[in-house]
Parts: structure tokens; C-alpha cells; sequence
DNA sequence: CAAACAAATTGACACTGTGTCAATATTATC
DNA sequence: GATAATATTGACACAGTGTCAATTTGTTTG
């Protein structure tokens, strides 16, 4: 418990270095949110953090990284949502599910608009960031393929259609709502949103008699 | 026909202007093309045009002008897919006609993929171009809005859905899905992707017996 | 406890790119 | 040919980035 080269060792050196660390973290946050991620410079930054220029480069290799990590909470919050079982007997279960999903995933865009609205900037502007929003989206994409696909073997869904293809259009459509949402731009509530793509999605803009 | 104020005066010194404009943006869709939006900079330009640096802003504002009006060509192609005529008698005559919208619009993303690579990597950089890519978008969608509530009115579609809400969605999933071709990152065809977008648009993934 | 060592912090520096503007070159007018 | 109007130019000031040798701070050892 008390080995020599985890803890005391480290103790108050280590401790300054996450202190350091914490600060800059504080500080971007609160410049990226104040401004935008174009406009943020490393220079605010470390002004508001209280350290020197040099500094943030040690513990992070520039603005994107500093949002990356910024952005973990948000995205483990993604993840959650994505990850909600899905095993309807019946259509109208499943049609309910996929509402609530849907509902719960722009839910989120609501909450934590401020956060993603430099989310969304950055994914314009910086390939790491970019890089780490299409692995939530896979990471969606792939759920919602497998629940199709569990649909299709359990004779609610149409066997006709491709899987994948469904599914990353389905999520498309959510996800530049979710991006609606975080800009404020939405004339419609986030339940008719949800409610509309859903019944669009399980039965279609057509009548059928 | 031979007015003082427009033509003759203006000959040899306009001409100068016009070709110098040109040069810069023969220069510049090659740069563009050659790299991405981000690291070609106006002094590559100006080099390729051979004019000084200063020219370059003389004849637009930035980088982002340029690219606006390297972009009109393939922009007036969008409207003119936009436009296409909606007049279904039955909602299969309806299903082809937005099948084949949705075809034509991928295709022009195939054919435009090059501009188009430039166009996207712009859209997340700068206000201007976002701001232009917006009003295409807008055209679109007022567009399917339109042919929306025709169909609702013929009886054709569902009347309890809220024709702005289901077009935003439906031209969401196509314009991601134009990226994805302009990136080469579909596996599928466009005829596929095409045809499966739009049988979950208009009858839904769900089986109705 | 005072060297000697190790690690964290710092800001000056070299670079890259932008946009401006006074000076210069070209074309038109009288 | 002199003068006026217009187009072109590149040097300059500015803003931001990332690096690295020097400095400060903390740890270990004889």
C-alpha cells in the first residue's frame, strides 16, 4: 500500500503536475465556452490558468487535445444512450424504444449544448476531434445495425433491406437534429423531432392501407 | 451599343482586371484541388498566378471568396436537382420520383466529388461558406416541404405529420450520405443506398401486414 | 543539510500565415 | 505629353504556433 514508487515518491512533485494539469483544464474550458474553438488561443488559456506559455504544450499537445479531453464526459454520456437494450416483442414496442432513444439522445444535445456546440466547431476544424466523433457515431451506427438486424431475424422488421445502410441513414438524420438542437435552432420540440423521425423511420411517410 | 460608360472606356484596363481575376481563380481551384482547404494559402495562389501578393485581395476578400465562387457551378447543379418536378399520382409513381432525386443527388456528388472534398473541409472552417452550404440546404429542404404537403393533400401521404420536421430528416440522411460518397467511404453503391433510403422514407422499416 | 540529481515550468525565439497600404506601374483622357 | 484614374505590388505590422535552453522547484544521497 504504501510502496515507494507510486505514492511518496511522486507526492508533491506529482502533485504539482496534476494541479497544473487541473488548472489548464478549468481555464480552457472556461475560454472555449466564453468564445469559440477558432477564436480560443493557447495563449488565453494559459493567461486564465495562471502558468506559463511553454506549460500547456508539456501537458497537452495543443488546443485539441485540451478539448478532447474536455469532451470525455459528454461522450461517455453518448455512449450510455447508445448502449440502452432493445428487444421489443412487438412493433409498437420497438417503435416506442426507438422514440425514447431518440428522444434521450437529443435529451442530451439539450444538456450539454454549451460543451457541444465547441464540439461541433472543432469536428469542422480539427482532424483529431473529427476522428473522435466518428468513433461515437460508429459506435452508434454499429448498435443500431445490430438492432435491426435482431428485428429482421425476429420477423418485425422487412429482411429486404440492408442492415447498415438503414442504419447510418437513420442516425444521420439524428444526429444533424442533435447539432439543431445544440445551436438553438429548432422551431419544434425535442419530443415532435423525436416523434416524427421515429414514425418516419418504423412506418413511413406513406399511407398504406 | 457602343456606350462610353460600359464598354469602350473600360476596355483594356478592364480587360487587365478580368484577366487577372481569372488567373487567380484558375490558380486557385488547382491549389485547392492539389491540397485541402486548410493549408493552401493565398501566397500559393498568388504564386501560381503569378501576380503579387496583394492582387489576390484587391479581387476577393480571402481564401473563402475564392472558393464561393469556385463553388457557383456545381452549386447551380444542386438547384437544379432541387428543382426537379413532384406530381405523383400513386405513392409508387411517388417512391420512383424521390428514388431518383435521391439517385441524381449522389451522383452529382460522384461527379463533384473533387470540388465537393474542398466544399465540406470549408463548411467546418469558415462562416461564409457554412452560411452558403446552409442556403442550398434550405433550398432543398423548402423544396421537399412543398412536395410534402402536396402528397399529404392528394391523400398520398400521412396528414399528422409535420411536413418541416419529416424533410429536414429526409434531407439530413441524403446530405450525410453525400459526404460520405464525396470521402469514398461508402461500400455500398449509390444506386443501393439510394433505393434504400428512400423505402425506409416512404414505407418504413417496419413490416405492416 | 548541502550538494547533486531529476523533473516541471517558463518565456524568448523562429516560423508561418494574414491583411493593409503607400509606392509604383499601367492605362485613359484632354 | 501632361494629368488623372485605376490596377498592381511587396514590404510591413500583427497574431498565433510550437520548441527548447535556461531556470525554478522538489527529491535523494552521502
Amino acid at each position: 500500500m504504501t510502496m515507494k514508487s507510486d505514492e511518496s515518491k511522486v507526492d508533491k512533485r506529482h502533485l504539482r503536475t496534476v494541479r497544473t494539469r487541473e488548472k489548464l483544464l478549468v481555464a480552457a474550458r472556461q475560454v472555449f465556452l466564453e468564445n469559440d474553438f477558432q477564436t480560443t488561443t493557447i495563449s488565453q488559456i494559459i493567461k486564465r490558468a495562471g502558468v506559463g506559455y511553454g506549460t500547456a504544450y508539456v501537458h497537452f499537445e495543443g488546443k485539441d487535445e485540451l478539448l478532447i479531453v474536455l469532451m470525455e464526459d459528454v461522450m461517455d454520456r453518448f455512449h450510455q444512450v447508445a448502449e440502452q437494450p432493445f428487444e421489443p416483442g412487438t412493433a409498437e414496442e420497438a417503435q416506442k424504444q426507438i422514440e425514447q432513444q431518440a428522444t434521450a439522445f437529443l435529451q442530451l444535445a439539450e444538456q450539454e449544448r454549451e460543451m457541444l456546440r465547441i464540439v461541433e466547431q472543432a469536428i469542422g476544424i480539427s482532424y483529431v476531434i473529427r476522428t473522435k466523433w466518428k468513433q461515437i457515431r460508429e459506435r452508434f451506427i454499429e448498435r443500431i445495425s445490430r438492432d435491426i438486424r435482431y428485428a429482421q431475424r425476429t420477423g418485425l422488421a422487412r429482411p429486404d433491406l440492408n442492415p447498415a445502410l438503414v442504419a447510418r441513414g437513420w442516425f444521420f438524420a439524428n444526429e444533424m437534429y442533435l447539432f439543431e438542437v445544440v445551436r438553438e435552432e429548432t422551431t419544434a420540440s425535442i419530443e415532435e423531432i423525436a416523434k416524427t423521425l421515429t414514425a418516419v423511420y418504423t412506418t413511413g411517410l406513406y399511407e398504406h392501407g
